[in-house]
DNA sequence: AAGATTGTTGCTTA
DNA sequence: TTAAGCAACAATCT
């Protein structure tokens, strides 16, 4: 890797991890589980149990146990998270966190890159299959799906039905979902005394936005990100609802890219997002007043914002 | 060589 | 009692 940024070009959040579910369920629904590779197990544990000998060593072989000789009959999400429905009464959990890739390979193109398919992006600069891969699934058609971390935070983790329906409920509303309705919002919104940028990153409110959308959805509201959530007024909060359904469903339609300021040796620019107004553009022109963009850190996360558009 | 990158959570503080 | 704030985790680059 030529760059260690060139890991964030990827960050999932709802629409990155939108498509990449919708993108699977046409490709491995009901396809035999042939083998599992458990390159590192720590993958199979979320970082807090990490420090469970027992959890982490009976991990991988418990994990092969439930899945071999199984199949997924439907993928869901909720948020960021991934959740493959076995064809048992199990479940699998997948968090790609930060550095999380979820790569399907048909059978016979491992030294083909241009024809790996990145999660439902295709990819034609992807080289680490191997270096960062922590789990594959092999299929009985030979196919494999890849989980690569480059950072080790994302989690595969195997729960039941009773465990799934408390996982859910720690989520808030689905952005997209007709629960999102202008009177949910005021209910929510009202008495927060935290920053809207807190606000919006917390999933227990609005389920599946990040850091680069929280920055964008506060920029096409006009509202600064360090505003407190009880100072919104009706129209405001009516605003982010708005903006929120808006952005979110037009980054699914680009299929979620997100961001990339990824120069390669050449100097030649990677894609540039164009609906990306003020994330990773600190000090660079504001396209609404052609002032300056700033960056500053808000609820311990780098934030952008445009002095004059937004207040 | 310390600081920064982000999503989540569990602990601390208010 | 509840909410808000913050450290910690992981790997790597500047």
């Amino acid at each position: 890797m030529k760059n260690y940024w060139d890991c964030f070009n990827f960050m999932p959040e709802l629409p990155e991890v939108e498509t990449i579910r919708r993108d699977l369920a046409k490709k491995i629904l009901d396809k035999k589980i042939k083998d599992i590779f458990v390159l590192d197990k720590r993958t199979l544990t979320p970082v807090r149990h990490r420090s469970d000998i027992r959890q982490m060593s009976n991990g991988a072989r418990r994990f092969k146990k439930i899945l071999i000789g199984k199949s997924f009959v439907g993928i869901e999400r909720r948020g960021k998270l991934l959740i493959f429905k076995l064809n048992t009464n199990k479940f699998l959990l997948v968090h790609l966190k930060m550095t999380g890739q979820l790569i399907y390979e048909k059978k016979g193109n491992s030294k083909k890159q241009s024809e790996i398919i990145v999660g439902g992006h295709e990819d034609k600069n992807f080289k680490q299959v191997d270096k960062y891969a922590r789990v594959v699934f092999e299929f009985e058609d030979s196919s494999k799906l890849y989980f690569n971390d480059l950072r080790i935070f994302g989690y595969l983790k195997i729960i039941n039905e009773k465990e799934l329906e408390k996982v859910k409920e720690g989520f808030g509303v689905e952005p997209l979902s007709p629960a999102m309705s202008p009177a949910k919002s005021m209910a929510m919104f009202k008495n927060k005394k935290t920053t809207i940028k807190a606000f919006l990153l917390n999933q227990k409110n609005i389920a599946g936005i990040g850091n680069i959308y929280t920055d964008e959805i506060c920029f096409a509201c006009g509202i600064l990100p360090t505003r407190k959530v009880n100072t919104l007024n009706k129209k405001e909060i009516e605003l982010i609802l708005k903006n929120t359904k808006k952005i979110l469903k037009l980054a699914i339609e680009k299929r979620g890219t997100t961001f990339n300021n990824y120069r390669d040796s050449n100097g030649n620019k990677g894609n540039f997002v164009s609906f990306l107004k003020v994330y990773g553009r600190q000090g660079q022109k504001c396209q609404k007043c052609g002032g300056e963009i700033k960056k500053i850190k808000v609820a311990g996360r780098g934030t952008h914002y445009c002095p004059v558009c937004q207040s």
